[in-house]
DNA sequence: CTTGGAATTGAACATCTGTTCGGTTTATCA
DNA sequence: TGATAAACCGAACAGATGTTCAATTCCAAG
């Protein structure tokens, strides 16, 4: 009664850590048992270790695969010429990104007490990564007199925040769409680091 | 070997309250047991019961009493003349205020999903009520030419975003204090709602 | 000095936790 | 067809989980 027929680990390994995912963004990482994972994909508890060593490491690796994509998803965007079209670009890019990812979005910012010594400092390294992303594109506005902060790091700390926060309040069927969204918010994000208005 | 000397229910009651939303907001709501409550407050864990009749009312009280002395403590602050005072004012209530309670805010926006329906639904009320606050003041600003924003609620939205999200960059020890801080974020908050420059 | 009740212990409860492992079935390749 | 290995089950482990409860001790009021 073991080795059911249709069982394949090219198709359950993808199931699995996509079973994780929304169950830790819907209950948290503590609250989300193996079993409930398990039961999610239709196995055993068991089975499951055949694709995570550990609960830890399904963790670890969802965030750390999540945050690569996010600064791979990025480099990826084309060079803009100048701090406001690349903030633009930016405010764009990172609402579009985390509308399309709410669950992952969430875990990476909200279970990082979680994660185990070694695994925090991983993932907080790329998250840091990213965030230098808006700092630069701030500096260099403020440096060729486009911009206006008081902090930059502060700026584009607000920055982060205030894009993210879209997922808080987003629902599919609300009174906004996303392309709507996306104009607000680089909208707001131009505001926000005191563009003169024509 | 029950009652020892030195026990006051007086005392224990915000001692729990105190220890469990140190430790939730450590460690998350589902990973914190009973057991562990109890032996920070340094008593047996059926002791707790006498100060709460389970784990999910505790949680849930702690969030109601988070939101409710916020929306009092608003109330509290006088009146402002002014869309553009007002805003300036929320914005420093909301960064001082957070600032002081990391913990309550922490829980407050996290522990959602570990909410009781019944329970959620109290707090998100208060939630709103809360919301409708910096919506409020835009929309006046708006009305009166003072500000200038495409969409109300979403721009109230990423102004809280914005604001409440110093709380997971900011350090006791760190670069800023805390009224720079606040400066910093009245400051971005004006360029945010496209308050004119002089 | 008695008495009542508040405060607390410690054991007990059924159930759930992450993880391991021997055994079993099925697909795949020679 | 036969062998190999991947995929999976189901039971088991030791310990932790929230909660209840009788028993015990202390404090304060009468």
């Amino acid at each position: 009664m073991a080795r059911p027929s249709g069982s394949d680990g090219g198709i359950t390994g993808p199931r699995v850590r996509q079973a994780a995912e929304r169950l830790f963004a819907r209950h948290g990482y503590a609250a989300v048992s193996m079993r409930m994972i398990a039961a999610d994909v239709g196995i055993g508890a068991g089975a499951l270790y055949h694709y995570t060593p550990d609960k830890q490491t399904l963790l670890a690796d969802m965030m750390e695969t999540h945050l690569r994509s996010l600064l791979e998803a990025w480099q990826a965007v084309a060079k803009h010429d100048g701090p406001i079209c690349a903030l633009d670009a930016f405010a764009r890019f990172h609402i579009r990104f985390h509308l399309d990812r709410p669950d992952a979005v969430f875990i990476a910012y909200m279970e990082l007490r979680s994660l185990s010594s070694e695994n925090f400092a991983q993932v907080e390294a790329l998250r840091r990564q990213y965030e230098a992303v808006p700092e630069d594109i701030i500096r260099a506005g403020v440096d060729q007199g486009l911009m206006s902060v008081a902090d930059v790091k502060l700026a584009s700390m607000a920055l982060i925040a205030m894009l993210t926060g879209v997922n808080t309040w987003f629902r599919e069927d609300g009174r906004l769409d996303r392309p709507t969204i996306e104009q607000r918010y680089a909208d707001l994000a131009r505001s926000l680091v005191g563009v003169s208005r024509p």
